[in-house]
DNA sequence: GATCGCCGCTAAACCGTTTTACTAAAGCGG
DNA sequence: CCGCTTTAGTAAAACGGTTTAGCGGCGATC
């Protein structure tokens, strides 16, 4: 029992493949009579056109790819990602594009890249001179930054992350913290350094503490999952001086700082405050809600759907303007020492 | 500036068409040094084969779909996708499969899947009269079922729905609760009735209070979403006789509820107890801690992958059999008006 | 009454691979 | 030096669609 192809529809109405393919494509050029008949006939047979053969001869897949620097299981387990496919997904679906996931084949991306049969690809997170990028070029495949460089070649969509960062530090630096540890993003797949996006919030932290003339921060590179929060929440006892506030770049692994610190009977915002990056839904349901860094993910996933399309349709497209970032403070952060666990034991008592 | 193929690199290279195809597939049928020329210059070139065209030579394209019958942007404002895609890519990634996401384009699901270039689909949800199924047969695409009814076509993974939701019910009732809610999943697109899933997880809430005998429990359609447990909340009110507990079919849908309810001045679970569906790694994190029946979504999503995988490999499979479900208690319930409002009132002068 | 244009349809080329069947040359034992 | 088997490579036929160029027939035009 074999897929049932344009040819069984011919010869079964008794027209040429030509025909056929007129009267799903193009049935103003057939009769009207012969339309109908040969409709009839493909529905009887359960006819679907190969959607192979049909990329190959019409140059498009209907399908844009979402390009990926890490393993499904890793970066599924972080609401960015699904947030993003919102976006993407809504823009997707009004023009009927699928979306395929596309991440490391084999440990290399470029791989996967060559053997994905996408009109587009939507990108996360590559840094200009990652391989990968060389080789999208190389293909001539239309391709949308996300949380990238800025690029020359690809229009790019990002949001304010360097502002974002700012404002958290000096949230923190006005509560009187002095003391504070960044947990960065580690690099992602065949990265050389920081990702973009985490190289542009170390500077926003950074010029906050410097105009703040507060010391240099103990910089922890854990994950960006929860468990990466753990991990980051450990290397912090480690110091002689301990810090009083932690600034992580993603909601993630602020979570797994707060869970580990409740763990250890640190309490957070007393004993030690904490400020996310993203601005998850989860974000508003901890315990304590956590302060945080908004970026609009649904948002920059729309645009950058949007982008390509447009460059899909031909038209030429520019990078839109960085968007907004927003500290939303919620519980997690307060003035250092503000309730050790001495001064709770007393109250209690 | 054209994509370069196959004819380009064989010219360049001085050998036929086979000689490149050979040089990449079956390097032993050729000289030593042609293969290590024919590379070379396919290199230089920038060659890759073309996706499409490979397809439909080979007769597959290394893609599994997922078959979703909502929108991109309703199914993943919850989490259980973004678990289910953990499972599913980890298997993928190991045999080099990428994921394409199917969701119904143009509103018809069946439209979606005759135009998916893909090896074999896993569909979540469908139940068994659902004409996407049958668009799937005709078309002799393997498939494996995931949440779905017990199909003779295709292997099916599931969880122990019935004993989950009855163990739930259960546990309220235990709790001394009479007047319970129940909060349905709504049917999806192009459902007739209730999802599989809804349905089992009704009858086995059904059972357990039917064994106490409870009285019949307010039943409300929902969504899936945070959005549709607020409503939830709204409508629960306007019974005559407000229920002291509620049953949602999906953490979020819980999540919504408390939301709701705090906003509404209604404490949970001192005025309110709320028991979800699935565990998501959320409802640790909510305040209170949500109570909820917990199932093994990554292991679910790692078997489907894995029979779909073994299908696709010519073996036959067997639905393994339901994967067990368990009862997680945490801080959303407590006895009926364990304090309510007054009582906490008077608690506190 | 020959010509023009249009309608309805088809033959054949093309998209870019893989693979089967075949050939020319080389190696080899007798 | 002659047949026989490898070896190294190629031509051509799939795979299943779309599309271009063209062809016969027929009513309208001059």
């Amino acid at each position: 029992m074999t897929r049932v192809t344009i040819t069984d529809v011919a010869m079964a109405a008794g027209v040429s493949k030509t025909a056929v393919s007129f009267a799903f494509n193009n049935p103003e050029k057939l009769g009207h009579a012969t339309v109908e008949r040969v409709l009839q006939v493909a529905d009887g047979l359960g006819y679907a056109p190969h959607p192979a053969a049909r990329a190959l001869s019409l140059r498009r897949s209907g399908t844009i790819g979402v390009l990926i620097p890490q393993r499904l299981s890793t970066v599924f387990a972080n609401a960015f990602l699904s947030e993003l496919l919102q976006g993407l997904g809504e823009l997707c679906e009004k023009h009927d594009l699928s979306l395929l996931l596309v991440p490391p084949l084999d440990g290399s991306l470029e791989g996967a890249i060559r053997a994905a049969s996408v009109d587009g690809f939507v990108s996360l997170g590559l840094s200009s001179n990652d391989r990968a990028l060389e080789t999208l070029d190389r293909l001539g495949i239309p391709t949308v930054l996300v949380d990238a460089d800025g690029s020359v070649n690809h229009p790019t969509v990002n949001v304010d992350d360097y502002g974002g960062a700012e404002a958290a530090a000096r949230h923190l630096l006005k509560l009187g913290h002095r003391d504070i540890a960044v947990i960065g993003l580690p690099p992602t797949h065949a990265q050389v350094g920081l990702t973009p996006t985490a190289s542009r919030r170390l500077a926003g932290y950074q010029a906050a503490l410097d105009e703040a003339g507060a010391p240099a921060p103990q910089l922890i590179t854990a994950g960006i999952s929860q468990a990466a929060g753990v991990r980051a929440f450990e290397a912090l006892g480690q110091g002689k001086r301990r810090a009083t506030a932690v600034l992580a770049m993603s909601d993630m692994t602020a979570i797994g700082v707060m869970s580990a610190a409740a763990q250890a009977g640190v309490r957070v915002p007393m004993d030690l405050s904490v400020v996310g990056f993203d601005d998850l839904p989860v974000a508003a349901w901890t315990n304590p809600a956590l302060t945080t860094v908004r970026q609009p993910i649904v948002e920059k996933g729309r645009i950058a759907a949007r982008l390509l399309v447009q460059r899909l349709q031909g038209r030429t497209v520019q990078s839109p303007s960085p968007l907004a970032t927003k500290l939303i403070v919620r519980a997690s952060t307060s003035k250092p020492n503000s309730g050790g666990r001495e001064e709770v034991i007393a109250k209690n008592a």
